[in-house]
DNA sequence: CATATCACG
DNA sequence: ACGTACGTGATATGG
């Protein structure tokens, strides 16, 4: 693992960091302009509607004008957190026709949020000798074996709200070149299918099917499948991979406990594998006191109550000792169950990175990013067409697994455009 | 430096 | 009784 993967990815890390990205700085500094002239109106029309100035960036603050505007409606919708009631996005969603100033806060809140960690920070990193901003990739940061990014972080540029894509506009290519990104697609549930050899999971990839619509069709026995309906599947799909619990799952549905119930029973029936395979890594994580991925990285995970159980035989674990359990025992079988999905994928996209490199030898084109389940390059037009079958071939056979890996690849005159 | 919040996969 | 559950890093506030 170390030989094979991290010690050959290090030089890579190192090019992509000494390389860096081209920055359009104007571009941020007009979109910094229309920020700061909405803000200043939202902030206005906050403070009448307060009837007082205060620090809109302060959670304390605002919860103080919660209190006195709206009492009641903040303190049932809201949540308790160590300091005080929480005013997050969540608490006011759910305030929304309360007041006329929560929808000026929320907007507030995420124009606020987007210009000073990415519109106004990122021309301030660009480096004057390169004329590019160069992220660090920290090849030991995670308990997954991922990669992190900082200084900037560049593995949380906006994308998923309509103005946070002109954010994405400013990064560019060398002038006369494209930007391009292949990502896999839903490569941790294809994982889940390899790891738990859950044979409905198998058979859907493998015939190229759409799995959350799959999923939603077990879940709600019927054919047709409304996007709402895949909506859920697609939720029960993540929570899965998320580590979470049957009790969890079931009242997720938002019905009847009964009929949350057989729910459950009907899924456990119909992606058996899936909840077996669960139960087997939480127990080894228990005895073992570590679990693994596909090329065998480990992540260690301590317990307090499940302590007595480490060093014992993981399949003598009895499943009762699964359930009542402290709030750190829980997150960390929690942890245990995701990490061996996430950290596979991260062996992926490493092993991916090290092939896409060797073939990079021969051509101008260069990798500049990793988001985790996406590469992005720049990459002179000539070379587009040859390279795009290439990249996305070294990518879906980095590792063969049971079920197919897939990649999307796209180029564009910005990362925006790729997409 | 802890906390709350929020950006991403 | 619950808008939750895995992995990160940056920012602002406030002690």
């Amino acid at each position: 693992m170390l030989l094979e993967v991290e010690q050959p990815l290090e030089p890579i890390l190192a090019e992509m960091e000494y390389c860096g990205i081209r920055i359009d700085s104007a571009y941020l500094q007009e979109l910094s302009q229309q920020l700061e002239k909405r803000l200043a109106e939202l902030e206005e029309n906050t403070y009448q509607a307060a009837g007082r100035k205060f620090n809109l960036g302060s959670p304390k603050q605002l919860s103080e004008i919660l209190l006195e505007k709206i009492p009641d409606e903040f303190q049932k919708k809201s949540r308790k957190t160590k300091t005080g009631y929480s005013t997050d996005a969540a608490v006011l969603d759910k305030l929304q026709g309360d007041h006329p100033i929560v929808d000026d806060l929320l907007e507030h809140r995420t124009l606020s949020k987007l210009k000073s960690t990415y519109v106004d920070a990122l021309p301030q990193l660009v480096r004057a000798d390169t004329g590019r901003v160069h992220t660090d990739f920290n090849q030991a940061a995670t308990g997954t074996g991922r990669l992190s990014s900082s200084n900037p972080n560049m593995q949380n540029i906006p994308i998923r709200t309509e103005f946070s894509r002109q954010i994405r506009k400013a990064f560019l290519p060398e002038p006369g070149w494209l930007m391009v990104s292949a990502d896999y697609s839903q490569i941790e549930l294809r994982i889940l299918a390899h790891l738990s050899q859950e044979p409905v999971l198998i058979e859907a990839y493998q015939n190229n099917r759409d799995v959350h619509t799959v999923t939603a069709q077990l879940l709600f026995e019927k054919e047709e499948i409304t996007p709402d309906e895949r909506r859920f599947g697609k939720t029960i799909n993540f929570g899965v991979i998320y580590g979470m619990g049957a009790i969890k799952f079931g009242k997720s549905m938002g019905k009847s406990a009964a009929d949350g119930k057989k729910f459950i029973e009907r899924f456990n029936q119909r992606y058996s594998k899936v909840f077996e395979y669960l139960e087997q890594v939480k127990k080894e994580a228990i005895a073992l006191g570590y679990v693994s991925t596909i090329l065998g990285r480990r992540r260690y995970l301590n317990f307090e109550r499940l302590s007595d159980l480490k060093g014992t035989n993981p399949e003598a674990i009895h499943p009762d000792r699964l359930k009542s359990l402290t709030k750190n025992d829980a997150q960390s079988l929690r942890a245990a169950a995701n990490a061996p999905i996430q950290g596979s994928s991260a062996d992926i996209i490493k092993l991916a990175m090290i092939e896409v490199n060797k073939i990079l030898q021969n051509y101008q084109a260069r990798l500049l990013l990793q988001v985790h389940d996406e590469l992005i390059f720049e990459v002179p037009p000539d070379e587009w067409e040859e390279l795009q079958p290439k990249i996305k071939d070294a990518m879906e056979n980095a590792l063969p697994l049971s079920v197919p890996l897939i990649v999307d690849i796209h180029a564009g005159k910005n990362w925006m455009e790729t997409k």
